[in-house]
DNA sequence: ATCTATAATTTGTCTAGTTGTATATTGATG
DNA sequence: CATCAATATACAACTAGACAAATTATAGAT
């Protein structure tokens, strides 16, 4: 079987560093050329490396190396890049911001009336250079106005909160499913559709009480693990 | 299908409001980067929306929302045909002025001669900030002199007439007919080349039965109803 | 201030390249 | 002959990049 034997010639260039973390390896055509076979032949060995976890593929862009998993505790106080525990350096990306009406879910979420305005933040976070979570975040205007300028900027939430005079920030509830990918969010994450995500339901609160964060958040199943503290 | 995916994300933003009547939505490098695609899938979503009827586009400029989801709020709408048989729409702009001879039309809707001068005004009315119609007005000469000038700060014709003194005037006729929109006409009105306009000719006169506007106004068909009233 | 020339954005269009999927064919093996 | 691996071919969906055309923002000059 050809197919096996380029399997294994491919994970172990993987293995061996040849290709680093969220890099792209040679495309299915230049494979095929190498190997001399058919391009065919080359998908179904980057299938099983799919498979296996090791790599992903995006149409129209190639095919690339997957980082490390990891682990994120959450507790009262948890903060994304303090709370990844890996070998690997987590990075966070905020892709879009908007300023819009409260919807009736978050109006409910944050204390707010429907006709009060959110500031919405969504981002990408990263790990080894490739895609580990996806976040929709909506923040209370009025309580929170002018924290997506300060998050363009710099993506850290907490640093963002400090910027307006929020020291700290509790977490007041964490509701945790599991959903599978739609063609979107696979996209965005860079998984199969049809993979299994956690989905994460959080609100964020003043020592107060007062409401100041209602997000969802998804995690790649297969490479995160959710670990819930209660102290 | 992602782009369908995609197509439906922001159709769903547009119809709970998110993104206001006549308001700028992203840019496409914008809307590509939260999706995490490139910039053509999004255009694909973008192309349906538009052929929907739900956004419209300006070349250089952004993709705006048409407001055609908010046609349900019949409270305005109603408002605003109300008004037509009067004076105006809410928000209305003089978009060109002139001076020149009155065509053999004109003169005959003015009891003009041909040899003499009408002062036209051309303008654009608006509703939630979308354009909806397009008009012009001929005033006659010597009946409605410096009345142009007074439209450029001042769009509001029954305040013109007012600084002209005259103080009432009545809708002597008013014709009613569909046509389709030309190139010139959906680019002033942001609707498809082809889209179906009601086009309204009026005549006002003095309670004396001296014309002094005859106009023509094009709406656009399907964010307008006429109601027609006899009292 | 106002106008003007320049630069930066943003949509429209085009070409080329890459992965995903479906179907059909060849060739060796039992 | 039936089966399975490999090949061959074609198309769809998406990415990548470049450039043109229209608009908007910016800086400079008068």
């Amino acid at each position: 079987m050809l197919w096996k034997e380029i399997h294994h010639k491919l994970l172990n260039d993987v293995r061996a560093g040849h290709y680093s973390a969220g890099e792209k390896i040679p495309t299915e055509a230049e494979l095929a050329r190498r190997f001399n076979v058919n391009r065919h032949t080359v998908r179904r060995a980057l299938s099983l490396l799919r498979d296996e976890g090791f790599v992903f593929s995006k149409r129209g862009a190639g095919v690339f190396v997957t980082g490390k998993n990891a682990t994120y505790r959450i507790g009262k106080r948890t903060r994304f890049s303090q709370n990844i525990s890996s070998d690997g350096v987590p990075s966070r990306q905020v892709t879009s911001v908007e300023t819009r009406h409260a919807t009736y879910l978050e109006a409910g979420k944050l204390a707010l009336k429907t006709s009060d305005m959110v500031h919405v933040a969504e981002g990408l976070g990263y790990l080894e250079n490739t895609p580990i979570m996806h976040s929709v975040s909506q923040f209370p205007a009025g309580r929170c106005d002018g924290i997506l300028t300060y998050l363009q900027t710099n993506p850290s939430k907490t640093d963002a909160f400090a910027a307006l005079g929020i020291a700290d920030y509790l977490r007041k509830e964490t509701e945790v499913t599991a959903v599978t990918a739609t063609a979107m969010m696979a996209n965005m994450l860079s998984c199969a559709v049809g993979a299994p995500l956690l989905r994460v339901n959080s609100v964020n609160i003043l020592v107060d009480g007062t409401p100041i964060e209602y997000g969802t958040t998804h995690f790649i199943g297969d490479r995160m693990v959710l670990s819930v503290h209660n102290e």
